[in-house]
DNA sequence: CGAAATCTTGATTGAATTCAATCTAAGTGG
DNA sequence: CCACTTAGATTGAATTCAATCAAGATTTCG
């Protein structure tokens, strides 16, 4: 399954801080580093979890199968996000690469036998594990509450406040974000096109992956986040 | 905030075992029970999380609100389950007791006081957070990706997995269940409906809230779940 | 009892999907 | 290098599934 494309496979020692795990015990596991060519998988659901990545460079897709091919996308992880990261032993996603990219590796086991002695490397777990959560949360109430307009919008909030640039270089395809807001790629397109036609945003190229956001405020506006008092 | 109706208000010890969350440490910690009255707030959206709660008996529904009141129901607590478990310190939802609901009390300061000593603690609360996020991965793969009948087998496949009963009684209004899985409460009377006539189940009132499944299997057969491979 | 709450069912509407055509950019191989 | 294919994207038209609007039925409750 582990379709590994062997491009730049030295192993790099590195230190468990670059993951942002480390605690006071073993500051020097040492982490191996791996590319995987775009659209490769790294890892399938239901799959022993044997290590725990970290994008180093590149974006991955977690995502999720119906039995007759029905796809949502649960996360997307660029570069230092942490992904794979299970509690029990099994993958619960699959993970893609949407472009070329590399990821650090570290076994799982050896981070579950320094959760043990290290109570900060357990505590980082669980900060982790909660955070997943309450994007996961979140995305509950767009998936089920918002209108097509509105997820694409936070979808685009969501990119900007992650890579943090004032142009937004987005990896993914359109039916990448289809299936990660629970819509059709022409829906993904119609909405973006409505944002351009309303002047937030502005795109660069023709594949339109290059964004320029012209108007944050104008945009948020366009979602309703936020909770009202019952 | 807190609004409590006071019924049966007399302070309980209990073990933490009950909880389910005990370590070898603090085995005594003592526990209130406090029950709250159908449709009343246990806790608000926001709000500083002092407390972490366990249903003794009733049901609970935790969601989120968008700010033109729209609704999405994260999660139903029924007896036995815990909620309102944060990392953090502020509440992730509010939480409302769907009918008149006893529910058990611990401070959430003690908790992680205990978690701080004791390993097992820390290892319960990692894996609870974890059947959270599980819960929530699944929950938005449905909400994403499923037909209304889909959801509606769907959630009555996890009510009768997790009542165990032969016979179901649903304590949630039409309006709870619509809420949970994103739909109208007209879609899901339909599809409910849509269910009964092709005879996988039967209910047993007029309001509708007592089912029982004829047929688990075939009820299966309208929720595609499970992956495939890609 | 009358009023309110909950649910079902029917008719209509509408937002998003599906189907289809077109466009541009990026290979690919002779 | 250029014709040709492929991939990704937009846009328009038709369709569909669920939402909305509306009416009626049964139960609960004051």
């Amino acid at each position: 399954m582990y379709v590994r494309t062997t491009t730049d496979q030295r192993p790099r020692p590195n230190t468990l801080d670059e993951f942002g795990l480390s605690g006071a015990s073993a500051p020097f596991i040492s982490l191996n580093e791996f590319t995987y060519q775009k659209g490769t998988e790294i890892f399938g659901e239901e799959e022993p979890a044997v290590y725990v990545y970290q994008v180093k460079l590149g974006a991955v897709r977690s995502y999720k199968l119906l039995l007759d091919g029905r796809r949502q996308i649960g996360a997307f992880h660029l570069a230092g996000d942490i992904f794979g990261l299970e509690n029990g032993d099994k993958h619960r996603f699959t993970a893609e690469a949407v472009v070329e990219t590399i990821v650090r590796l570290i076994k799982r086991e050896s981070l579950q036998l320094m959760a043990a002695k290290d109570v900060v490397v357990s505590r980082n777990l669980l900060s982790m594990t909660t955070r997943n959560l309450e994007h996961a949360e979140n995305h509950m109430l767009l998936l089920g509450r918002k209108t097509a307009v509105e997820r694409v919008a936070a979808f685009l909030l969501e990119m900007d406040c992650r890579t943090g640039a004032d142009k937004m270089s987005l990896p993914m395809s359109r039916r990448d974000i289809a299936d990660y807001l629970g819509l059709t790629l022409e829906t993904v397109s119609r909405a973006l096109s409505h944002l351009r036609k309303a002047g937030v945003l502005t795109f660069l190229d023709h594949y339109q992956r290059e964004i320029i956001l012209n108007d944050r405020r104008r945009l948020a506006d366009f979602d309703p986040q936020g909770s009202a008092q019952p």
